[in-house]
DNA sequence: CGCCATCAATACGCTGCCGTATGGATGTTG
DNA sequence: CAACATCCATACGGCAGCGTATTGATGGCG
Protein backbone atom coordinates (compact mmCIF):
# COMPACT_ATOMS: atom_id res chain seq x y z
CA UNK A 1 0.00 0.00 0.00
CA UNK A 2 1.91 2.93 -1.54
CA UNK A 3 -0.64 5.29 0.41
CA UNK A 4 0.11 7.97 -2.26
CA UNK A 5 -0.78 11.32 -1.01
CA UNK A 6 -2.47 14.05 -3.55
CA UNK A 7 -0.33 11.88 -6.65
CA UNK A 8 -2.90 10.50 -8.75
CA UNK A 9 -1.13 7.25 -9.76
CA UNK A 10 2.70 7.33 -10.78
CA UNK A 11 4.08 4.42 -9.97
CA UNK A 12 7.44 5.50 -10.89
CA UNK A 13 9.50 8.74 -9.58
CA UNK A 14 11.36 10.94 -11.35
CA UNK A 15 14.48 13.15 -10.29
CA UNK A 16 12.63 16.45 -11.09
CA UNK A 17 9.34 14.68 -8.78
CA UNK A 18 12.34 14.75 -5.74
CA UNK A 19 13.34 17.92 -6.84
CA UNK A 20 9.74 19.32 -7.04
CA UNK A 21 9.16 18.03 -3.57
CA UNK A 22 12.41 19.52 -2.37
CA UNK A 23 11.33 22.79 -3.10
CA UNK A 24 7.95 22.45 -1.76
CA UNK A 25 9.36 21.37 1.35
CA UNK A 26 12.01 24.18 1.26
CA UNK A 27 9.06 27.04 0.95
CA UNK A 28 7.03 25.29 4.01
CA UNK A 29 9.79 24.76 6.46
CA UNK A 30 12.83 26.09 5.07
CA UNK A 31 16.03 24.17 3.81
CA UNK A 32 16.28 22.13 6.60
CA UNK A 33 12.92 20.53 5.71
CA UNK A 34 14.72 18.86 2.66
CA UNK A 35 15.31 15.95 4.51
CA UNK A 36 16.04 13.00 2.25
CA UNK A 37 13.55 10.47 5.18
CA UNK A 38 10.98 12.81 5.50
CA UNK A 39 10.65 13.82 1.73
CA UNK A 40 10.37 10.01 1.20
CA UNK A 41 7.96 9.40 3.07
CA UNK A 42 5.79 12.52 1.84
CA UNK A 43 5.88 11.22 -1.61
CA UNK A 44 4.79 7.20 -0.17
CA UNK A 45 7.81 5.77 -0.69
CA UNK A 46 11.06 5.03 0.98
CA UNK A 47 14.98 6.21 0.74
CA UNK A 48 15.85 3.25 -1.62
CA UNK A 49 14.07 5.33 -4.17
CA UNK A 50 15.85 8.71 -3.47
CA UNK A 51 19.32 7.17 -3.78
CA UNK A 52 18.39 5.22 -7.19
CA UNK A 53 18.06 9.25 -8.33
CA UNK A 54 20.75 11.25 -6.08
CA UNK A 55 23.72 10.51 -5.27
CA UNK A 56 23.31 11.93 -1.49
CA UNK A 57 21.00 15.06 -0.19
CA UNK A 58 23.24 17.94 -1.33
CA UNK A 59 22.69 16.76 -4.83
CA UNK A 60 19.12 16.90 -4.15
CA UNK A 61 19.56 20.53 -3.23
CA UNK A 62 21.37 21.18 -5.80
CA UNK A 63 19.11 19.94 -8.41
CA UNK A 64 16.46 21.56 -6.30
CA UNK A 65 18.17 25.26 -6.82
CA UNK A 66 18.90 24.42 -10.50
CA UNK A 67 15.28 23.85 -10.81
CA UNK A 68 14.63 26.82 -8.87
CA UNK A 69 16.91 29.46 -10.73
CA UNK A 70 15.56 28.33 -14.19
CA UNK A 71 12.13 29.37 -12.86
CA UNK A 72 13.27 32.58 -11.42
CA UNK A 73 14.55 33.31 -14.75
CA UNK A 74 12.45 32.10 -16.43
CA UNK A 75 9.51 34.11 -14.65
CA UNK A 76 11.28 37.51 -14.78
CA UNK A 77 9.98 37.92 -18.24
CA UNK A 78 7.39 36.05 -18.33
CA UNK A 79 4.12 37.74 -19.24
CA UNK A 80 6.01 41.02 -19.64
CA UNK A 81 8.30 40.34 -23.14
CA UNK A 82 6.01 41.51 -25.17
CA UNK A 83 4.68 44.92 -23.35
CA UNK A 84 6.61 47.64 -25.15
CA UNK A 85 5.54 50.62 -22.66
CA UNK A 86 8.16 50.39 -19.76
CA UNK A 87 5.96 52.17 -17.46
CA UNK A 88 3.37 48.88 -18.47
CA UNK A 89 6.27 46.83 -17.33
CA UNK A 90 6.60 47.83 -14.11
CA UNK A 91 3.47 48.06 -13.55
CA UNK A 92 3.30 44.45 -14.37
CA UNK A 93 6.04 43.27 -12.46
CA UNK A 94 4.79 44.89 -9.37
CA UNK A 95 1.38 42.97 -10.07
CA UNK A 96 3.05 39.82 -10.66
CA UNK A 97 5.24 40.06 -7.12
CA UNK A 98 2.35 40.76 -5.26
CA UNK A 99 -0.21 37.93 -6.70
CA UNK A 100 2.14 35.12 -6.30
CA UNK A 101 2.44 34.28 -2.41
CA UNK A 102 3.95 31.28 -2.56
CA UNK A 103 6.57 31.71 -5.05
CA UNK A 104 7.47 34.87 -2.73
CA UNK A 105 7.43 32.39 0.20
CA UNK A 106 9.74 30.51 -1.64
CA UNK A 107 12.17 33.20 -2.14
CA UNK A 108 12.26 34.73 1.02
CA UNK A 109 12.72 30.63 2.35
CA UNK A 110 15.57 29.91 0.00
CA UNK A 111 17.10 33.59 0.83
CA UNK A 112 17.30 33.36 4.66
CA UNK A 113 19.30 29.87 4.01
CA UNK A 114 21.97 31.94 2.14
CA UNK A 115 24.26 30.40 4.45
CA UNK A 116 24.69 27.82 3.28
CA UNK A 117 27.33 28.80 0.02
CA UNK A 118 25.83 26.78 -2.26
CA UNK A 119 22.42 28.06 -1.91
CA UNK A 120 23.76 31.91 -1.39
CA UNK A 121 24.88 31.54 -4.97
CA UNK A 122 22.13 30.79 -6.54
CA UNK A 123 20.04 33.41 -4.69
CA UNK A 124 22.93 36.49 -5.45
CA UNK A 125 22.47 35.31 -9.00
CA UNK A 126 18.64 35.43 -8.96
CA UNK A 127 18.29 38.54 -7.46
CA UNK A 128 21.13 40.24 -9.61
CA UNK A 129 18.88 39.20 -12.11
CA UNK A 130 16.10 40.60 -11.15
CA UNK A 131 17.49 43.87 -10.00
CA UNK A 132 19.19 43.88 -14.06
CA UNK A 133 16.22 43.40 -15.15
CA UNK A 134 14.11 45.66 -13.24
CA UNK A 135 17.53 48.09 -14.03
CA UNK A 136 17.04 48.46 -17.77
CA UNK A 137 13.35 48.81 -17.51
CA UNK A 138 14.29 51.94 -15.38
CA UNK A 139 16.39 53.05 -18.40
CA UNK A 140 14.14 52.51 -20.79
CA UNK A 141 11.67 55.07 -18.81
CA UNK A 142 14.33 57.43 -19.62
CA UNK A 143 16.40 57.53 -16.20
CA UNK A 144 19.82 57.57 -16.84
CA UNK A 145 22.40 54.45 -15.36
CA UNK A 146 22.51 56.24 -12.01
CA UNK A 147 18.91 57.05 -11.71
CA UNK A 148 17.63 54.02 -13.12
CA UNK A 149 19.99 52.20 -10.16
CA UNK A 150 18.18 53.77 -7.55
CA UNK A 151 14.84 53.69 -8.50
CA UNK A 152 15.50 50.00 -9.43
CA UNK A 153 16.58 49.20 -6.34
CA UNK A 154 14.31 50.96 -4.30
CA UNK A 155 11.40 49.53 -5.87
CA UNK A 156 12.66 46.22 -5.46
CA UNK A 157 13.03 46.32 -1.79
CA UNK A 158 9.81 47.87 -1.56
CA UNK A 159 8.05 44.79 -3.43
CA UNK A 160 10.24 42.13 -1.81
CA UNK A 161 9.48 43.52 1.74
CA UNK A 162 5.80 43.73 0.48
CA UNK A 163 6.48 40.03 0.75
CA UNK A 164 7.85 40.03 4.11
CA UNK A 165 5.21 41.87 5.88
CA UNK A 166 2.73 40.23 4.29
CA UNK A 167 3.80 37.05 5.85
CA UNK A 168 5.31 38.18 8.72
CA UNK A 169 2.26 40.73 9.70
CA UNK A 170 -0.59 39.42 7.60
CA UNK A 171 -3.08 41.64 9.70
CA UNK A 172 -1.33 44.61 9.05
CA UNK A 173 -1.24 44.19 4.75
CA UNK A 174 -3.84 45.78 2.75
CA UNK A 175 -6.16 43.45 1.39
CA UNK A 176 -9.20 43.85 -0.85
CA UNK A 177 -10.02 47.28 -2.03
CA UNK A 178 -7.39 49.07 0.45
CA UNK A 179 -5.16 46.69 -1.60
CA UNK A 180 -5.57 48.44 -4.50
CA UNK A 181 -4.96 51.86 -3.27
CA UNK A 182 -1.71 50.69 -1.72
CA UNK A 183 -0.86 49.38 -4.93
CA UNK A 184 -1.62 52.59 -6.88
CA UNK A 185 0.35 54.37 -4.29
CA UNK A 186 3.37 52.52 -4.82
CA UNK A 187 2.91 52.72 -8.58
CA UNK A 188 2.40 56.48 -8.57
CA UNK A 189 5.29 57.26 -6.04
CA UNK A 190 7.97 54.28 -7.27
CA UNK A 191 7.59 55.10 -10.92
CA UNK A 192 9.09 58.68 -11.88
CA UNK A 193 7.41 60.32 -14.71
CA UNK A 194 8.34 63.54 -14.71
CA UNK A 195 10.97 64.79 -16.87
CA UNK A 196 11.79 63.06 -19.81
CA UNK A 197 8.72 60.58 -19.38
CA UNK A 198 5.06 61.60 -20.37
CA UNK A 199 3.00 62.43 -17.98
CA UNK A 200 0.17 59.38 -17.52
CA UNK A 201 -2.93 59.21 -15.69
CA UNK A 202 -4.36 56.19 -13.79
CA UNK A 203 -7.82 56.46 -15.35
CA UNK A 204 -7.49 53.58 -17.42
CA UNK A 205 -6.24 50.56 -15.57
CA UNK A 206 -7.11 47.58 -17.71
CA UNK A 207 -7.48 44.50 -15.59
CA UNK A 208 -8.09 46.14 -12.32
CA UNK A 209 -6.08 45.06 -9.16
CA UNK A 210 -5.02 41.23 -9.62
CA UNK A 211 -4.27 40.36 -6.57
CA UNK A 212 -6.22 38.15 -4.37
CA UNK A 213 -4.29 34.85 -3.84
CA UNK A 214 -3.99 33.24 -6.94
CA UNK A 215 -4.17 29.51 -5.64
CA UNK A 216 -2.48 28.66 -8.66
CA UNK A 217 0.99 30.30 -8.71
CA UNK A 218 3.60 29.81 -11.13
CA UNK A 219 4.35 26.56 -12.22
CA UNK A 220 6.06 26.41 -15.52
CA UNK A 221 6.05 23.43 -17.86
CA UNK A 222 9.41 23.13 -17.63
CA UNK A 223 11.91 22.03 -21.48
CA UNK A 224 12.21 18.87 -20.12
CA UNK A 225 9.71 16.18 -20.81
CA UNK A 226 7.58 15.66 -18.00
CA UNK A 227 4.23 17.47 -18.04
CA UNK A 228 3.32 19.06 -15.01
CA UNK A 229 2.08 16.79 -12.27
CA UNK A 230 0.81 20.18 -10.49
CA UNK A 231 -2.79 21.44 -10.49
CA UNK B 1 42.35 26.28 31.16
CA UNK B 2 38.85 26.35 30.21
CA UNK B 3 39.56 27.63 26.84
CA UNK B 4 37.36 30.62 26.69
CA UNK B 5 36.60 31.80 23.37
CA UNK B 6 36.22 35.63 23.10
CA UNK B 7 34.73 35.94 26.91
CA UNK B 8 36.90 37.69 29.20
CA UNK B 9 36.87 35.52 32.09
CA UNK B 10 34.06 35.05 33.81
CA UNK B 11 33.85 31.41 35.71
CA UNK B 12 29.75 31.32 35.26
CA UNK B 13 27.48 31.44 33.08
CA UNK B 14 24.08 32.95 33.56
CA UNK B 15 20.64 31.80 31.94
CA UNK B 16 20.92 35.08 29.81
CA UNK B 17 24.23 34.60 28.30
CA UNK B 18 23.29 31.25 27.19
CA UNK B 19 20.06 33.27 25.24
CA UNK B 20 22.54 36.34 24.19
CA UNK B 21 24.33 33.20 22.28
CA UNK B 22 21.38 31.83 21.16
CA UNK B 23 20.57 34.98 19.49
CA UNK B 24 23.85 35.05 18.33
CA UNK B 25 23.35 31.54 16.64
CA UNK B 26 20.12 32.58 14.64
CA UNK B 27 21.62 35.78 13.75
CA UNK B 28 24.29 33.57 12.06
CA UNK B 29 23.12 30.32 11.30
CA UNK B 30 19.29 30.28 12.14
CA UNK B 31 16.91 29.12 14.62
CA UNK B 32 18.52 25.69 13.68
CA UNK B 33 22.07 27.20 14.93
CA UNK B 34 20.03 27.06 17.99
CA UNK B 35 21.58 23.67 19.42
CA UNK B 36 22.54 22.41 22.85
CA UNK B 37 25.74 20.81 22.03
CA UNK B 38 26.91 23.07 19.53
CA UNK B 39 26.48 26.36 21.81
CA UNK B 40 28.25 24.63 24.61
CA UNK B 41 30.98 24.12 22.57
CA UNK B 42 31.10 27.72 21.51
CA UNK B 43 30.78 29.12 25.47
CA UNK B 44 33.83 26.42 26.45
CA UNK B 45 31.53 24.76 28.40
CA UNK B 46 29.28 21.17 28.31
CA UNK B 47 25.82 20.37 28.32
CA UNK B 48 25.96 20.10 32.26
CA UNK B 49 26.10 23.54 32.47
CA UNK B 50 22.88 24.46 29.89
CA UNK B 51 20.34 22.15 31.60
CA UNK B 52 21.19 23.38 34.70
CA UNK B 53 19.95 26.50 33.66
CA UNK B 54 17.03 25.37 30.96
CA UNK B 55 14.97 22.34 31.27
CA UNK B 56 15.24 22.12 27.58
CA UNK B 57 16.47 23.34 24.12
CA UNK B 58 12.44 24.67 23.55
CA UNK B 59 12.87 26.79 27.06
CA UNK B 60 16.32 28.52 25.37
CA UNK B 61 14.13 29.11 21.97
CA UNK B 62 11.55 30.69 24.45
CA UNK B 63 14.02 32.71 26.50
CA UNK B 64 15.90 33.97 23.65
CA UNK B 65 12.75 35.54 22.18
CA UNK B 66 11.69 36.92 25.02
CA UNK B 67 15.02 38.67 25.20
CA UNK B 68 15.04 39.68 21.44
CA UNK B 69 11.48 41.26 22.11
CA UNK B 70 12.24 43.38 24.70
CA UNK B 71 14.94 44.46 22.79
CA UNK B 72 13.18 45.18 19.84
CA UNK B 73 10.63 46.86 21.57
CA UNK B 74 12.93 49.03 23.67
CA UNK B 75 14.50 50.06 20.56
CA UNK B 76 11.75 50.98 18.38
CA UNK B 77 11.40 53.91 20.20
CA UNK B 78 15.32 54.41 20.89
CA UNK B 79 16.69 57.39 20.15
CA UNK B 80 13.43 58.79 18.66
CA UNK B 81 11.69 59.69 21.74
CA UNK B 82 12.59 63.03 22.15
CA UNK B 83 12.09 64.19 19.03
CA UNK B 84 9.09 66.20 18.29
CA UNK B 85 8.94 66.69 14.52
CA UNK B 86 7.06 63.94 13.28
CA UNK B 87 8.91 63.93 9.89
CA UNK B 88 12.51 63.81 11.76
CA UNK B 89 11.02 61.60 14.04
CA UNK B 90 10.42 59.00 10.59
CA UNK B 91 13.78 60.35 9.03
CA UNK B 92 15.33 58.96 12.43
CA UNK B 93 13.65 55.89 12.35
CA UNK B 94 14.62 54.95 8.72
CA UNK B 95 18.34 55.98 9.87
CA UNK B 96 18.76 53.41 12.20
CA UNK B 97 16.99 50.93 10.36
CA UNK B 98 19.53 51.20 7.80
CA UNK B 99 22.06 51.41 9.88
CA UNK B 100 21.94 47.93 12.00
CA UNK B 101 22.95 45.70 9.68
CA UNK B 102 23.40 43.28 12.45
CA UNK B 103 20.18 43.51 14.25
CA UNK B 104 18.91 43.34 10.41
CA UNK B 105 19.97 40.06 9.95
CA UNK B 106 18.68 38.91 13.25
CA UNK B 107 15.45 39.60 12.46
CA UNK B 108 15.34 38.35 9.16
CA UNK B 109 16.31 34.93 10.54
CA UNK B 110 13.85 35.29 13.26
CA UNK B 111 11.11 35.93 10.50
CA UNK B 112 12.25 33.19 8.04
CA UNK B 113 11.94 30.83 11.22
CA UNK B 114 8.17 31.64 11.65
CA UNK B 115 6.54 28.42 10.98
CA UNK B 116 7.59 27.40 14.28
CA UNK B 117 4.58 28.77 16.29
CA UNK B 118 6.32 30.11 19.23
CA UNK B 119 8.77 31.91 16.85
CA UNK B 120 5.86 32.99 14.43
CA UNK B 121 4.30 34.38 17.42
CA UNK B 122 6.46 36.68 18.43
CA UNK B 123 7.53 38.00 15.20
CA UNK B 124 4.61 38.69 14.64
CA UNK B 125 4.17 41.11 17.40
CA UNK B 126 7.39 42.44 16.89
CA UNK B 127 6.12 43.04 12.90
CA UNK B 128 3.19 44.97 14.51
CA UNK B 129 4.42 46.77 16.88
CA UNK B 130 7.12 48.64 14.72
CA UNK B 131 4.16 49.50 11.67
CA UNK B 132 1.81 50.63 14.75
CA UNK B 133 4.87 53.03 15.68
CA UNK B 134 5.06 54.02 12.18
CA UNK B 135 1.57 54.33 11.74
CA UNK B 136 1.37 57.09 14.89
CA UNK B 137 4.62 58.57 13.08
CA UNK B 138 2.32 59.37 9.51
CA UNK B 139 -0.57 60.29 11.74
CA UNK B 140 1.45 62.84 13.32
CA UNK B 141 2.66 64.13 9.86
CA UNK B 142 -1.09 64.97 9.09
CA UNK B 143 -2.33 61.77 7.17
CA UNK B 144 -5.78 60.56 8.22
CA UNK B 145 -6.28 57.43 9.53
CA UNK B 146 -6.23 55.33 6.17
CA UNK B 147 -3.42 57.28 4.62
CA UNK B 148 -1.01 56.94 7.23
CA UNK B 149 -2.15 53.07 6.96
CA UNK B 150 -0.84 53.03 3.23
CA UNK B 151 2.04 55.26 3.78
CA UNK B 152 4.04 53.56 6.99
CA UNK B 153 3.42 49.69 5.56
CA UNK B 154 4.72 50.92 2.24
CA UNK B 155 7.70 53.12 4.11
CA UNK B 156 8.30 49.47 6.77
CA UNK B 157 8.03 47.45 3.38
CA UNK B 158 10.61 48.91 1.97
CA UNK B 159 12.91 49.60 4.79
CA UNK B 160 12.49 45.75 5.03
CA UNK B 161 13.28 45.36 2.08
CA UNK B 162 16.16 47.21 2.49
CA UNK B 163 17.86 44.72 4.51
CA UNK B 164 16.80 41.84 2.19
CA UNK B 165 18.66 43.67 -0.55
CA UNK B 166 21.52 44.61 1.36
CA UNK B 167 22.33 40.55 1.78
CA UNK B 168 21.14 38.45 -0.70
CA UNK B 169 22.41 41.08 -3.58
CA UNK B 170 25.14 43.26 -1.82
CA UNK B 171 26.93 43.85 -4.60
CA UNK B 172 23.96 45.81 -6.02
CA UNK B 173 23.09 47.94 -2.70
CA UNK B 174 24.18 51.27 -3.08
CA UNK B 175 27.03 52.42 -0.91
CA UNK B 176 29.30 55.55 0.28
CA UNK B 177 28.25 58.52 -1.73
CA UNK B 178 25.46 56.48 -3.77
CA UNK B 179 23.62 55.32 -0.70
CA UNK B 180 23.52 58.93 0.78
CA UNK B 181 21.62 59.48 -2.77
CA UNK B 182 19.51 56.45 -2.36
CA UNK B 183 18.51 57.53 1.53
CA UNK B 184 17.54 60.83 0.46
CA UNK B 185 15.72 59.32 -2.38
CA UNK B 186 13.89 57.26 -0.17
CA UNK B 187 12.71 60.26 2.20
CA UNK B 188 12.20 62.55 -0.28
CA UNK B 189 9.49 59.62 -1.50
CA UNK B 190 8.19 58.02 1.62
CA UNK B 191 7.52 60.78 3.67
CA UNK B 192 4.68 62.98 1.80
CA UNK B 193 5.86 66.72 3.32
CA UNK B 194 3.02 68.56 0.89
CA UNK B 195 5.06 68.17 -2.32
CA UNK B 196 2.94 66.01 -4.96
CA UNK B 197 0.81 64.47 -2.06
CA UNK B 198 -1.88 66.79 0.01
CA UNK B 199 -2.48 66.49 3.44
CA UNK B 200 -0.03 68.50 5.26
CA UNK B 201 -1.29 71.59 4.67
CA UNK B 202 -4.12 70.79 6.88
CA UNK B 203 -2.84 72.27 9.76
CA UNK B 204 -6.19 73.59 10.73
CA UNK B 205 -5.41 74.64 14.33
CA UNK B 206 -2.85 72.79 16.99
CA UNK B 207 -3.69 69.87 19.48
CA UNK B 208 -4.92 67.45 16.76
CA UNK B 209 -6.01 65.13 19.63
CA UNK B 210 -8.58 63.71 17.98
CA UNK B 211 -10.59 60.61 19.43
CA UNK B 212 -8.80 57.75 18.70
CA UNK B 213 -6.87 57.57 21.45
CA UNK B 214 -6.06 53.52 21.06
CA UNK B 215 -3.70 52.06 23.37
CA UNK B 216 -0.63 53.26 21.77
CA UNK B 217 2.77 51.94 21.43
CA UNK B 218 4.45 55.40 23.12
CA UNK B 219 2.87 54.41 26.49
CA UNK B 220 5.19 51.24 26.90
CA UNK B 221 8.61 52.52 28.45
CA UNK B 222 9.59 49.03 30.17
CA UNK B 223 11.67 49.02 32.58
CA UNK B 224 14.73 47.02 31.69
CA UNK B 225 18.51 48.67 31.84
CA UNK B 226 20.67 46.29 29.88
CA UNK B 227 21.69 48.63 26.71
CA UNK B 228 22.47 46.14 23.90
CA UNK B 229 25.80 45.63 22.93
CA UNK B 230 25.23 45.90 18.85
CA UNK B 231 27.78 47.12 17.11
C1' DC C 1 35.10 23.45 59.77
C1' DG C 2 30.93 21.53 57.84
C1' DC C 3 26.79 22.39 55.15
C1' DC C 4 24.42 23.65 51.33
C1' DA C 5 23.69 25.95 46.98
C1' DT C 6 25.55 26.92 42.56
C1' DC C 7 27.51 25.60 38.32
C1' DA C 8 29.76 22.26 35.38
C1' DA C 9 31.91 17.59 33.61
C1' DT C 10 31.08 12.89 32.33
C1' DA C 11 28.65 9.05 30.86
C1' DC C 12 24.63 6.97 29.08
C1' DG C 13 20.37 5.87 26.25
C1' DC C 14 17.29 7.55 22.70
C1' DT C 15 15.80 9.41 18.28
C1' DG C 16 16.15 11.12 13.55
C1' DC C 17 18.58 11.50 9.59
C1' DC C 18 22.50 10.12 6.28
C1' DG C 19 24.52 6.87 3.38
C1' DT C 20 25.44 1.81 1.90
C1' DA C 21 24.46 -2.80 0.68
C1' DT C 22 21.60 -5.97 -1.10
C1' DG C 23 17.84 -8.07 -2.85
C1' DG C 24 13.08 -7.94 -4.93
C1' DA C 25 9.56 -6.56 -8.30
C1' DT C 26 8.35 -5.03 -12.79
C1' DG C 27 9.13 -4.10 -17.52
C1' DT C 28 11.72 -4.40 -21.83
C1' DT C 29 14.29 -6.66 -25.33
C1' DG C 30 16.71 -10.05 -28.08
C1' DC D 1 12.41 -17.33 -21.91
C1' DA D 2 16.61 -15.31 -20.47
C1' DA D 3 19.07 -11.30 -19.60
C1' DC D 4 19.17 -6.83 -18.42
C1' DA D 5 17.56 -2.26 -16.82
C1' DT D 6 14.70 0.40 -13.91
C1' DC D 7 12.81 1.56 -9.61
C1' DC D 8 12.04 0.61 -4.92
C1' DA D 9 12.06 -1.99 -0.07
C1' DT D 10 14.63 -3.56 3.74
C1' DA D 11 18.24 -3.83 6.80
C1' DC D 12 22.35 -2.08 8.65
C1' DG D 13 26.07 1.12 10.58
C1' DG D 14 27.17 5.69 11.82
C1' DC D 15 26.68 10.32 13.63
C1' DA D 16 24.77 14.41 15.87
C1' DG D 17 21.84 16.33 18.90
C1' DC D 18 18.39 15.88 23.01
C1' DG D 19 17.63 14.82 27.58
C1' DT D 20 18.87 12.32 32.18
C1' DA D 21 21.64 10.82 35.91
C1' DT D 22 25.35 11.17 38.59
C1' DT D 23 29.31 13.03 40.38
C1' DG D 24 32.66 16.82 41.11
C1' DA D 25 34.35 21.44 42.05
C1' DT D 26 33.79 25.96 44.04
C1' DG D 27 32.04 29.54 47.15
C1' DG D 28 29.19 31.62 50.77
C1' DC D 29 27.76 31.12 55.49
C1' DG D 30 26.33 29.18 59.93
Amino acid sequence: MPLNPSRPDKQSLSAEDWAEAALEAVASGGLEAVAVEPLARALGVTKGSFYWHFASREALVRAALELWERRETVDIIRGVEEIADPYEKIVKLFKRANSSYKAGRLYLAMAAASDDPQVGEVVRRVSTLRLTYLHECYRALGLDEHEAQLWSTFAYATFIGNQQVHRDAPDRFPEGASFSEYFKLMIRTLIPRGDGVKARDDAKDGDGAVREEHPSVVSLRSPLGKTGSDS
